[in-house]
DNA sequence: CCGTATCCAAGTTGATACTG
DNA sequence: CAGTATCAACTTGGATACGG
């Protein structure tokens, strides 16, 4: 019971209602707001990408292998409104996007790590 | 850029490939196994419940303002058949049925309290 | 008290074809 | 190259009623 209350900022929940969250919006709980803003179809996937660095709408498309065209736009478009990523575009011919990460976008990492670091263990656990 | 190789384990990510997470099933990707497990509707607020202890069936019902019996239910059993939570049945008149947070739903702690810092940050700074 | 069963509305994702 | 548009399938959540 006090294993972690010593390790972690355990008392950082309460202070938020997130019991009564769902009155209106889903996003009084800053715990959902962070899921309403990664919990996507593929948006771990795109911001795994672009941690590695800049790319383009096409390389993405073939990174994120079986997301069609209009699902990567979806998803981009709204990690873009959420403000976690960057549209550049160069006004060529042929059209060239490319993508990034905001300085906000960038603070995601250590919930990623978080959630990478607990799913491994999960997975290893399912195995027994 | 280097902002936060220094703090963070950032490296940990790439050891699997999350890129191809999505030929078959979705649990390749450790990232995309925490988010099957906490991303239900209602399962960050009921895990937020029972880290502050166990808790019978009416009690959750009453504490999440606006959940259906079957929703509550419903992610219940799905997190009981993860390994998140115990479900403890009393074989009485009338019937009674506490829940209580497993040692692996314990460690479920550093993931949210990471989401709900960054949560914070967001909300605030969407204010501007 | 603690559920289950049924039905239905809404939202999400995908397949496919087309465009500046 | 980087998208839109349209429609269909699937998934999720909720309202309601009933049961041990």
């Amino acid at each position: 019971m006090k294993a972690y209350s010593d390790t972690f900022v355990l008392n950082a929940l309460p202070d938020v209602d997130c019991s009564a969250a769902y009155q209106g919006d889903r996003t009084s709980c800053p715990v959902e707001s962070t899921l309403a803003a990664i919990g996507g179809r593929w948006k771990v996937l795109i911001l795994h990408e672009l941690f590695n660095g800049t790319r383009r709408f096409g390389q993405l498309h073939r990174s994120l292998h079986g997301i069609t065209q209009k699902m990567l736009t979806q998803q981009l478009r709204e990690m873009e409104h959420d403000g976690l990523i960057h549209r550049e575009v160069y006004t060529q011919v042929p059209p060239k996007v490319e993508y990034s990460l905001t300085d906000l976008g960038r603070t995601l990492h250590p919930v990623l790590d978080a959630m990478h670091l607990w799913g491994k263990k999960y997975l290893d656990q399912k195995k027994d």
